[in-house]
DNA sequence: ATAGATATATCGTAACACGATATTATTTCG
DNA sequence: CGAAATAATATCGTGTTACGATATATCTAT
């Protein structure tokens, strides 16, 4: 009984940092004018691993959204200018996402400050997922 | 430039992983017949560091929401018998919260699968953190 | 007792993700 | 080859949720 106690006080630890961290994040976007989702996918856009066609089924894959979810994202950046939508010439079902010069300068900018803040965060953030690891299986 | 690509891929790594687990967050709950964040709510009134008077404004800090938000949250909990609050009778300003008998065996029955899926995700969150960490400043 | 501070509550609104459904392009196979 | 099946993206309407603005209740200090 105790130790449920714990598990549920390392586990409140764990998503207070989360939700901190998210909160960092969200304010970041803001400031840079952009929506939080918005620069999910800018992100996800220039980190996809080397070689992949980032399309809005891979976008839709690793945000876990519905594809129908990431068209509309997407369209939004596109209107802000942030992302370009063409098709795939070899296969014209398919929508490659890639970002323009703006989006590239709004990811960099957020990136330099996410990278500072998780430097910052990650040592509770790595206790908290410590104490969750080494509690009774 | 090789170096910015990097942390860029490793953000979005991070990313990914943290949207993976609160993806799998958000349909556990489901499956209990609850909201993502009456989830949230159960945990941090029960995840409270001990001693805590666990009142609206206390929630709304820790979930970094607006405090109108969390009364709006908590009454739906209320609601759903998951959640009991009351008025401090020292200040009757303030609303204490705590979880029925019912919200107890949710919680409980949530922490465990998240305890389980956290000491699963947690190499690669922090394997991204760490990389991150040492990332050039 | 009253002004100001603190804590919670109410109301209207906008963003967002979703389900259901539709459209366009490609592949399969009879 | 051409129709049916499959795949990828698109559109539309809806419900939830968090928010800003504002209101009410309670306490504190003078």
């Amino acid at each position: 009984m105790t130790t449920e106690r714990d598990d549920i006080q390392h586990l409140a630890k764990f998503r207070r940092e989360i939700r901190r961290f998210l909160q960092f994040s969200e304010q970041a976007a803001a400031a840079t004018g952009l929506q939080p989702q918005q620069h999910q996918l800018l992100l996800q856009i220039a980190g996809a691993p080397n070689g992949t066609q980032v399309t809005i089924g891979y976008i839709a894959e690793v945000m876990v959204l519905r594809h129908h979810t990431v068209v509309e994202l997407s369209k939004r950046c596109e209107a802000a200018d942030l992302v370009r939508r063409t098709h795939d010439p070899d296969d014209r079902r398919c929508v490659v996402l890639e970002l323009t010069a703006q989006g590239q300068r709004a990811l960099h900018q957020l990136s330099d400050v996410h990278s500072q803040q998780l430097r910052e965060l990650a040592p509770s953030l790595i206790l908290a997922l410590t104490q969750i690891r080494n509690s009774k299986p």
